[in-house]
DNA sequence: AATTGTAGTGAACGAAAGGTCACTTGTCAA
DNA sequence: TTGACAAGTGACCTTTCGTTCACTACAATT
């Protein structure tokens, strides 16, 4: 019917990955929630194996274009409480853009089975939030924002405690709510124990 | 031949689910890895599901001796570089015991698939540790070894980046000792931001 | 010695899986 | 108008899945 059914395959295979696994997922019900039989996909892709290395390929090939370069990089905020309010608009987006929270969990669900996957995951949950963050506190400690200190150290020990509570949100997302209100405290106790304080600034500005 | 057929089925099928999941599993496998043929297992469970509810029954249960109650808090360190040590030495243990490893992995797997498992996942991921290192900096801020803080918030930032170093070991055998090196280095790290310095300790104890 | 129960075998089952193929349909360029 | 082609259908194929069952071997009980 349609030309973008190859496009409509790979976001109906991203949802059933997303919630029953590679394994789990069936041709014909993968097909059924198209509103086509199942003969019909192999019109588009050879195989389910097919599917699932496209789905890679767009994940990584997403990753790289939203993250993967240092242009792509946020501004650095210039006030303790910018930073908290770009903070919890990163956490709002990824929390509830339905595609990135499929792409954790399939991610989450291959991992194991797949190098790819299993690369890529590493860059969501741990490598990428923390380049990303030590950006962001480099340039915070050199706006006299935060105490100089390691940044990549801040950046892992900010970005590992949100993320646990990003997976909790996947994982039961009846926890939302709660969990979008413990991001925000521990991202204010986070910024009470880095800030610059007073005499140390009077220290360093006699 | 033996009596603790039973037993070897719970093991060998936590060896496979951990790898391949539950529905990546298949008996005849999970049989031939014990040596006898797909139709055996049914005389010890009736169903793939019946072994896999077995399955959830023992980690739930040895989560709740080992974890569950008060009297199973490891004591409290006396000094940072003890308290640096316990963790390493936890640390070890969780990523080095097979078992553990196991079953974190089908926890993973299949948090998005079973009630249980997902509940279990959050206490193995999150609660669990944080309840844990409540207790543990509680105890270390009364000995005055910690600054006077809110001992849940430091808990929950210590334990979510050392579990998420774990996890990176999970997911890449290969990368444990960076991990190890890491979550060494964040220890240090940490208990430098909080320990109670020397000047506040004089200001309190005039 | 006879009996009973347990652990394991091997053949067979129906259901469901991934995949193929001849065929129809609708669209568009020539 | 016609020819070509992409998109979709439904029947069918093979393989594999979980499961069942009649049967054997053997150890323990009576």
């Amino acid at each position: 019917m349609a030309k973008d059914t190859k496009e409509r395959i790979l976001m109906a295979a991203l949802e059933m990955f997303s919630q029953k696994g590679y394994e789990g997922t069936n041709i014909r019900e993968l097909s059924a929630s198209l509103g086509l039989v199942k003969s019909g996909i192999y019109k588009h892709y050879e195989s389910k194996e097919a599917i699932w290395n496209a789905l890679l390929d767009r994940m990584i090939a997403y990753y790289g274009e939203r993250f993967g370069s240092a242009e792509h990089l946020p501004p650095v905020p210039d006030s303790l409480e910018d930073f908290i309010s770009m903070t919890m608009q990163m956490v709002n987006l990824t929390i509830h853009d339905e595609q990135i929270v499929k792409t954790r969990k399939v991610l989450t669900l291959e991992q194991y089975r797949d190098e790819r996957a299993r690369d890529l995951a590493t860059k969501h949950f741990l490598t990428g939030l923390t380049e990303m963050f030590t950006h962001i506190f480099s340039g915070m400690m050199d706006k006299g924002l935060l105490r100089q200190d390691d940044p990549e150290m801040l950046a892992f020990a900010y970005t590992s405690p949100i993320s646990a509570l990003i997976h909790l949100c996947d994982r039961d997302p009846e926890k939302t709510e709660e969990a979008i209100a413990r991001i925000e405290a521990f991202s204010r106790h986070f910024i009470r124990i880095y800030a610059r304080d007073i005499s140390t600034t009077q220290k360093q500005h006699p």
